[in-house]
DNA sequence: TGTACATCAGTGAACGCGCGTTCACTGATGTAC
DNA sequence: TGTACATCAGTGAACGCGCGTTCACTGATGTAC
């Protein structure tokens, strides 16, 4: 555990790198990240890079599995605040901690949920694994809920059929979900309409019709309809 | 209306243009459009293009327009291929074309809702009027269908608040609408919805937990629950 | 404690690429008389 | 119908830019004896 001085060094080093990645994603987009703009900020010349990602791709890959980190972190964080009976409570937390991070960081939910870079293919055994934490948090908690007879996903949804219940084993498999298959349906459902609702804000594309979307007004109406529609408790 | 030959000569060049613009951002994405490729492609001399379109920039917008427009026709047509009095098979239908045409062309749908173009700004003048075309023509299903006394919206959604009613208030001034603020706001939650299921799937998201997203199994379980929802008929 | 050597961080120059855009130009196509 | 002129489409060369990446190198930092 205890690092050498040159690796406390190194670590500080990839730290600022990807820092300023980010900041120059939070500036022009996921897509226009340069590493020759990166050094020059940083003070540095650009092959010097080189001794800490093996390419842009690399670098790349390391923000998108930090962002990946962050955004499950964020949801967890969200969970975490509210007693474990609190099903509601969690279900509304996890809900507006979504887009809560999302607004505050909206380049890096552009790099996770948005258009890929082009020419970029993320090495998807790296970045699936933490790509499902975030999911996970809140299924956890709609699983929870229904464990403790606090939450019907049975109502107000049509009955899923066995090809589209089909469609979902791999999801069970890699999570060893033993529960309802209603129940991981509803949570990509409303994953869905939180990720519609959130990335229609974030580009701008409410701007048209809606005043003052950054209120996040909105967005907790559906919210409470969401758990209203699941009598969630 | 009759054109001189030179005047049609020219509107095909534009169109050609235009066409392998599309192409292009279907190979490698709307970011990576390039005059040069294109002129390349048409077998002429990049600055040949100046001709035609003042800018890059300039020919973005046109594309953006054509797009606004191929997809709001593709709604309409889906919509008017259903009787008027059949509101739940207009609204299916409509719901499902937005997937299809998604789908079928998804650096298309990239470039309307994906992450705007770095330095690229869509004068909204000229945008936004098309844009609102296509949600139009779903309210459209949505309100017809209202009047029709052949669906409910009241039911399963929270009360509406005034902050969130009004927030909503251009949308309404902008399309002169005098129904029920239920159905705006329902048609902006269920587009929402819509969405999010969509770009999930084209960018790939889905393909974590789920086999088979292209059948479309799970988007057309969606919209059956959605018009269960408002007792559409 | 001092010396010899290996490892590492960082540099400057360069390669080769593609890009948007401007400019002065050549021919072809249309138009007015 | 023929001629003079204006308009238009298209070209090739060039400007200036930024990019990712490689290479041979210089010093500094660590390590083994």
């Amino acid at each position: 555990m205890t690092k050498t001085r040159r690796e406390r060094i190194r670590a500080a080093t990839i730290n600022e790198i990807k820092e300023i990645a980010r900041q120059q994603m939070g500036e022009s987009g996921a897509g226009a990240l340069s590493l020759r703009a990166i050094s020059r900020e940083m003070g540095m010349s650009s092959p010097a890079l080189y001794r800490y990602f093996a390419s842009r791709d690399d670098l790349v890959t390391a923000l998108l599995v930090d962002v990946y980190t962050a955004f499950a972190d964020a949801l967890e964080m969200a969970r975490d605040g509210r007693l474990q009976g609190d099903h509601i409570g969690r279900f509304t937390a996890v809900a507006c901690a979504y887009r809560d991070w999302a607004v505050a960081s909206p380049q890096e939910y552009a790099l996770i949920f948005g258009v890929p870079i082009p020419g970029y293919k993320a090495p998807s055994d790296v970045t699936s694994p933490i790509a499902a934490r975030s999911m996970i948090v809140f299924l956890d908690v709609l699983v929870n809920a229904e464990k403790a007879g606090k939450a019907d996903f049975s109502d107000s949804y049509v009955a899923i059929t066995p090809a589209v219940a089909a469609q979902l084993q791999p999801w069970v498999d890699k999570l060893q979900f033993d529960g309802d298959i209603e129940i991981l349906y509803t949570a990509m459902s409303n994953w869905s309409l939180m990720h519609g609702l959130v990335s229609l804000e974030i580009f701008g594309h409410f701007d048209l019709c809606i005043t003052d979307v950054s209120s996040g007004e909105l967005y907790r109406t559906e919210v409470a309809a969401l758990a209203k529609r699941l009598s969630i408790q």
